[in-house]
DNA sequence: CTAGCTACCGAACGCCCGTTAGGTGTAGGA
DNA sequence: TCCTACACCTAACGGGCGTTCGGTAGCTAG
């Protein structure tokens, strides 16, 4: 439960929430409505079914982890500074908005298949792989990594980067800063590129904390 | 849809692909029944409730995780030699057992709170993770791994390794034995141990395929 | 031939689901 | 003062949910 005024905001706040800790499916109207102090004929007032409340959310996630990741790289011209870059945003995306990246990661499956939506969506993630995938085959090509398999080694630093929304805690032990600066440590070994030169500094206050996350 | 002939083995088979692929609560008992031509009713013969099919699912799941890794480990004292094989067993149990392991990963959350089953499976969840944290802990103290946080390095690596049930595919173009040595690869140089010396040989044979995962 | 067991089925129980139709109250502008 | 727009409500719709009750068909042992 949300001080937002606009009640809108406050339906997506509660929901991200509620979906990202029971799932979409367990989660019903019913109890979104009860969240935010109304009946469930209120919520369709402002939402038009739950459905679209979900594939909104995914949407919105996906569309502002892709703005900024595009503003982050803009100008950023060594394949090894971008891929640092790549490995920080998506780590620290993940701990500042660990409700709605866990929705965004792990609820395609409750979007209809072949519905707009679901295709919308798709169209979305692979958009976003493609940046990944385009960074690490610039670095093997210009010789600024040696991977035995691109795409193994995406799809391995991508889950740890995503894994960080199921664990970090920003009470916890080690700040953001530090979680950050190992995994593009490991990111960048893993690909093996120059470990001498400088890493580009990732201004966090540049991440989106989307409006709806709850606090 | 599977040809063995003991129903209840049929039963656990087509819920463990339903729970993975839609997840529990979107599962229903009529729908399991209509994948293994029974009635909703005739489910209750060899289930004792639908919470009780996705815990005992949960609990077997990671039991044989745990046996399988305490055997690998049997006798094997060098850290860099553990944590290889942790690595290793991890990634190839997640990509020989997709939908087993993604249940076990992704539905604690269905069962529930303070329910016997639930403490239970994060009993069994707490064990598996205490055997990577004291290996890395070990590697530490003997000086064999140097990280600056083990807790980070620990949910890095084991997020890389879990991630493997989203994405891997037999028939892809990786087969599993170049995954295991690129992710031992990766997870080795991520703790900054001995680079040189030989990685013990993971023996595949060795590890579950859980008699109820899909073929 | 019968008794008992296993493996089911048909029908129903009470409850909760997403969604909608139609109404109510309130706030602000003309 | 009336009008419109908004933000919500009560009540209900058809349908699906997990689960249970009371069967029944088929097999096996005695």
């Amino acid at each position: 439960m949300l001080t937002t005024t606009d009640p809108a905001l406050r339906i997506k706040s509660a929901a991200v929430l509620m979906f990202a800790q029971r799932g979409y499916a367990a989660t019903s109207i019913r109890d979104l409505a009860k969240a935010v102090n109304m009946t469930n004929a209120g919520i369709y007032h402002h939402v038009a079914s739950k459905e679209a409340l979900l594939a909104g959310l995914m949407r919105e996630g996906h569309a502002g982890l892709i703005e900024t990741t595009h503003r982050l790289l803009d100008g950023v011209d060594r394949p090894r500074d971008r891929l640092a870059l790549l490995i920080g945003s998506l780590t620290a995306i993940h701990a500042l908005n660990p409700m709605t990246t866990r929705v965004m990661d792990g609820e395609l499956r409750s979007l209809t298949p072949g519905s707009g939506a679901h295709d919308e969506i798709i169209a979305l993630r692979d958009a976003y792989e493609g940046i990944w995938r385009d960074t690490i085959a610039e670095g093997v090509a210009r010789g600024a990594f040696i991977v035995a398999n691109q795409k193994l080694s995406r799809l391995a630093l991508m889950s740890m980067c995503t894994g960080t929304s199921e664990w970090y805690r920003p009470d916890g032990e080690s700040p953001l800063e530090e979680v950050c600066a190992e995994f593009v440590g490991i990111g960048l070994t893993a690909v093996n590129a120059d470990p001498a030169s400088r890493i580009p500094h990732l201004d966090l206050s540049l991440l989106p904390i989307y409006p709806w996350e709850p606090r």
